[in-house]
DNA sequence: GCCCAAAAGCTAACTTCATTAGCCTACGAC
DNA sequence: GTCGTAGGCTAATGAAGTTAGCTTTTGGGC
């Protein structure tokens, strides 16, 4: 007959993510990447373990890609200015795909999977807040606080959390002056 | 026959969140439920419209519970003490029920259901920062970064997302100082 | 060019859920 | 006591994940 579909995994976690983006977490179906990919739902197990599988691989590789992007804008900066545009890139990252943020995971440690992408980020973070000098826990302290300013706003403002849209950039604004001004308090 | 189960939907609704708290959410189904309370699954029909009816009545009840809970914790304070307070018990609270924080709703404002709790819970966060003497907009931008980090913190901790628990009174205690010194700074 | 093992699909079947339809009866108001 | 309704039930449907087992494409070695 016809020739094959051609799947590989990376394939089927496209397709996924594409969903994702397009209808949101709960739309991921082994069905609905099925009928995306042209393929019977039980021929998906031939390139992923099961649903579950297929979720860490999505989250897996929106991580890698925010990684990819926040790194590209980190390169070449430091300091405040490092720090302000980590924070502006994770922000606009989200605002762009704000279906696929609810796919990230929040443990990545936590997961054999996803464990590597997790460290490389947290790298990231480390290394933007290397010229401020912080030593031992006081890095990862600042590290972690980073982490909650942009996290809990970016999981808020993505799925429309926030009352009224207006004047979110100045939020946003206010947050990250914050977390300089506290930054630059405590060295 | 016998007598009648006698459900209520409140009663329901208890079940349900005896179940997100010792399951998680993903395990918030119909027919867990109706075994909890001893009933057919279709029973339940009778007394909630639908799944998400009940996802949306778990959220609701979730979100009142902290609103009393931190309510309790605010009144006869004021200032710092009352910020303070109000971000520590939220903590607390999700510490207590770490499985439960998942359903709380992020956009209660935008649900016909849960619209009026999420004006209570929002109410009482400008109360508590009233003190502050802040105007307009103002105000808004504060309630927001409280609520970016007070959420960002428990979303993050309650699903085991920092990877050591090490330090992380530390953290927190550092994010509220954090804030404190914002709002002064710009009062 | 041919052969074959493995990879990639497929269909059939099962399970768990949500949901709807339609029936039956306990029970409170009168 | 009776009667309407609310609260429960069973049966049935449909979506989805998953497993088993069969078929066939396909690419590598001869």
């Amino acid at each position: 007959m016809a020739v094959r579909a051609g799947l590989t995994t990376a394939k089927v976690v496209d397709a996924a993510l594409e969903l994702v983006d397009e209808q949101g977490v709960e739309a991921l179906t082994l069905a609905a990447v099925a009928a995306r990919t042209g393929v019977a739902t039980p021929s998906l197990y031939k390139h992923v373990a099961s649903l579950g599988d297929l979720r860490g691989q999505v989250g897996l590789r929106v991580m890698q890609d925010m990684t990819a992007r926040l790194t590209e804008t980190v390169v070449g900066r430091s300091g405040d200015d490092a720090v302000s545009a980590l924070m502006h890139a994770y922000r606009a990252y989200v605002q762009e795909h704000p279906k696929r943020y609810a796919a990230a995971p929040m443990d990545p440690l936590h997961d054999e999977l996803q464990r590597a992408a997790g460290l490389k980020f947290m790298e990231l973070v480390l290394a933007t807040l290397r010229s401020y000098g912080l030593e031992g826990s006081d890095a990862i302290h600042a590290t972690r606080r980073l982490r909650v300013i942009v996290h809990g706003f970016a999981s808020i403002e993505s799925s429309g959390g926030f009352g009224l849209p207006e004047g979110l950039d100045d939020t946003y604004a206010q947050l990250v002056r914050m977390y300089l001004d506290d930054l630059r308090g405590q060295s």
